[in-house]
RNA sequence: GUGGGUGUAGCUCAGCUGGUUAGAGCACCAGAUUGUGGCUCUGGGGGUCGUGGGUUCAAAUCCCAUCACUCACCCCA
């Protein structure tokens, strides 16, 4: 029989590697905790129209990667390819506007995408991230792009860079946009179909064109941060200067542009050096329009997503992963059918007394046993035999000291528990 | 969607210009030690050489196709 595959650009996580991940969503609650964030959990898929109306037609995400079927009841469906456009769902359909001005959410998810898998990019891939709604106050934005910074740098990461733009307001982006089109239009003779579309449908996007042919081009364009409103340009210079102020280093770059309709003023993103060509850890920004998209409400936003299988590489990268292996505290070492027939028994008990404990279900000889013993990183084995019954004890082996004695069965809970775990 | 690279044991790989039954290290299992792990020694199991076709007396090796994985472009986390 053929053998069947994962899926292409899925991941199976196994247990060398879910001790990290483990680890990695412990610190995040963690983090997210101390800023006071609070965690929000949607559903896997959406109706289409979530993410349609959300990201943006135009954009790579809506218009090509995303996994869309129709359900039994003829209805559009969506694996979620981000997490911004459901919790600003979740938010307004829960009404929690109306429990207070603000909310600070946070979330950990699996998003899928259909692209094409490299290093740092899969069709299933996890993010952290944070939603930090009903405030339209540059304040926001920073405390967002320090919860962001605090979560990598107290993992230890280091070699990252901030880089932040602004793409502005409606007001400002309304007629730099004319203006980015006509200098576009005037000076790119033939665009390939994707530059003369995005020309049309999102100038702000050719910006970021890695294209060498428009490099000269996009670094002469007219640039947005020369043509913002008196408010968007204070609101700018009000983050930057916040941002100094609190010691994060950050460098401007002009040609930020994200990818999703929805950013409005601030945007940012850190990348890492440790990373290959996907060296992007986080990006986000404030989308003060998505809600309007969705609803027929205001709500003033500013969150970021950061992605858990880069932010891993990297720590790997750099020898900073969290988290460590566990290994039971005991072993039962079980010979002969009676003692066999205790062993689940015990086993009850150990564990009861909150002992870590593990056996051999194989019914293997001792020395199999004392292997498997060795090789789960058992601090003791307790080896049960037809002396051990007779004489109602435990033979316990400390299997680093390589001693041994023997331990009644009324005192050996409390024996283990002195001896105070695995890593004692 | 487009390029490049790679497919031999569970893992990492060797296998020269095609030539008997395809190898090593690690891992796994067993024995040396009939109730004692880690070290050592001995032995063992495990492979349709990604798949299909072609060339040839003969293909893991050469050719074609295909699939998978991977890196990169695009884009993004």
């Amino acid at each position: 029989m053929k053998q069947l595959k994962k899926i292409k650009g899925t991941q199976d996580i196994l247990p060398e590697k879910s001790i990290h991940w483990q680890a990695l969503e412990k610190h995040v609650h963690t983090r997210m905790a101390l800023f006071n964030f609070k965690e929000i959990r949607t559903p896997v898929f959406e109706m289409t129209e979530v993410f349609a109306r959300g990201i943006g037609q135009f954009t790579d995400i809506v218009s090509k990667e995303m996994y869309t079927f129709t359900d039994r009841a003829q209805k559009s469906l969506t694996l979620k390819p981000e997490m911004t456009a459901p919790v600003m769902r979740a938010y307004m359909e829960n009404t929690l506007y109306a429990k207070a001005q603000t909310h600070k959410l946070y979330y950990i998810a699996p998003l899928f995408r259909q692209e094409n898998p490299q290093a740092g990019r899969l069709r299933q891939f996890h993010q952290f991230g944070a939603e930090f709604i009903g405030s339209a106050a540059p304040e926001a934005d920073v405390e967002t792009i320090l919860l962001a910074l605090d979560i990598f740098q107290s993992l230890g990461l280091t070699d990252m860079q901030l880089r932040i733009n602004t793409v502005g307001d409606p007001p400002s982006r309304a007629p730099y946009k004319k203006l980015l089109q006509d200098y576009f239009r005037q000076h790119i003779s033939d665009p390939d179909p994707t530059v003369a579309a995005r020309i049309e449908n999102n100038p702000l996007r050719v910006l970021d064109s890695k294209d060498p042919a428009l490099q000269e081009i996009i670094s002469r364009a007219p640039r947005l941060v020369d043509h913002l409103t008196p408010d968007a340009a204070a609101h700018y210079a009000s983050v930057k200067e916040q941002l100094s102020r609190a010691g994060a280093p950050f460098t401007e770059d002009p040609l930020l542009v994200r990818g999703l309709d929805y950013y409005t003023h601030t945007v940012f993103e850190i990348t890492s050096d440790a990373l290959g060509a996907q060296n992007a850890l986080c990006g986000g920004g404030r989308y003060d329009l998505l809600a309007r998209e969705l609803s027929d409400k205001d709500f003033p936003a500013v969150g970021f997503a950061a992605g858990m299988e880069r932010l891993l590489m990297a720590l790997e990268a750099q020898n900073k992963l969290p988290g460590r292996e566990t290994a039971p505290d005991v072993f039962m070492v079980c010979l002969g059918d009676a003692a066999r027939a205790e062993m689940a028994t015990w086993l009850r008990r150990l564990r009861d007394a909150g002992i870590p404990a593990d056996a051999d279900f194989l019914k293997r000889s001792p020395k199999a046993q004392f292997r498997e013993a060795n090789r789960s990183g058992a601090h003791f084995s307790l080896i049960l035999g037809e002396d051990e019954l007779a004489r109602r004890c435990f033979s316990v082996k400390d299997m680093r000291a390589s001693t041994q004695q023997e331990i009644a069965f009324d005192d050996i809970i409390s024996y283990l528990q002195a001896r105070g775990g695995n890593h004692s």
